[in-house]
DNA sequence: AAGTATCG
DNA sequence: TACC
């Protein structure tokens, strides 16, 4: 395992640095493929409808979907209907590396960040169990991420997560509240448009009762 | 309420 | 805090 993380908050914990040039290059080229099977969609509220401005993709088993009845795992993309496409080896790879998990992730989110795009402090609740980790990835422009306890009212620390970091939200901070408060401009060279990717792996289903083999 | 708008 |  590479440097050392920090730890945030606890149970959050962040390596500076994980990829380097090389393997955040190929990891790019392996996610262009796989938006080319599932295109980036725009996720609406729950009742209101009104768009995120963050726009998002899956691959794995199960994708985390948002529309106007809710938000839920779903085997399948939302308008074209196909399967979500695996998860690339390279990021079933850090997951063993990082997550402390012997149960293969089942969903990865792909999260697209413009110049501009935000994502409110939130807790990640929609799985069914929470001794798994939540693991992030980051690639492209440096994100202003904050991260919190789990209530609402707890003190925030910030951290500016680069391309090629990696983070985890486990233990005590797996429902901790999280968001992205801004994506600084011209921070990278990694993409070929202004912008920031955001990966996170998780497990949606209670290990023993899943089918999925252990990694 | 993983959204925006607005105010103090 | 309000919004619906």
């Amino acid at each position: 395992m590479a440097p050392s993380p920090v730890e945030i908050v606890p149970g959050c914990f962040y390596w500076p640095g994980w990829f380097d040039r090389g393997e955040q290059e190929a990891l790019a080229e392996d996610l262009r493929q796989v938006l080319a099977q599932a295109p980036l969609f725009t996720p609406r509220m729950p009742r209101t409808g009104q768009p995120f401005s963050v726009r998002m993709s899956n691959c794995g088993p199960l994708g985390w979907v948002s529309d106007e009845t809710g938000y839920r795992y779903q085997p399948t993309h939302p308008e074209t209907g196909a399967p979500w496409p695996p998860i690339p080896a390279r990021l079933l790879a850090a997951w063993r590396a990082l997550a402390g998990s012997p149960w293969a992730p089942e969903a990865c989110l792909i999260n697209w960040y413009a110049p501009g795009a935000r994502m409110g402090l939130h807790q990640d609740r929609d799985e069914e169990e929470f001794s798994a980790p939540v693991l992030s990835l980051s690639l492209g422009d440096t994100a202003l991420f904050r991260v919190g306890g789990t209530s609402r009212k707890d003190p925030t620390r910030s951290v500016r997560l680069a391309s090629g970091d990696a983070l985890l939200l486990s233990g005590p901070a797996r429902l901790a509240f999280h968001g992205i408060d801004r994506i600084l401009p011209d921070t990278s060279t990694l993409l070929k448009q202004p912008g920031r990717i955001n990966l996170t792996l998780r497990r949606v289903h209670r290990g023993e009762a899943c089918e999925i083999p252990p990694c």
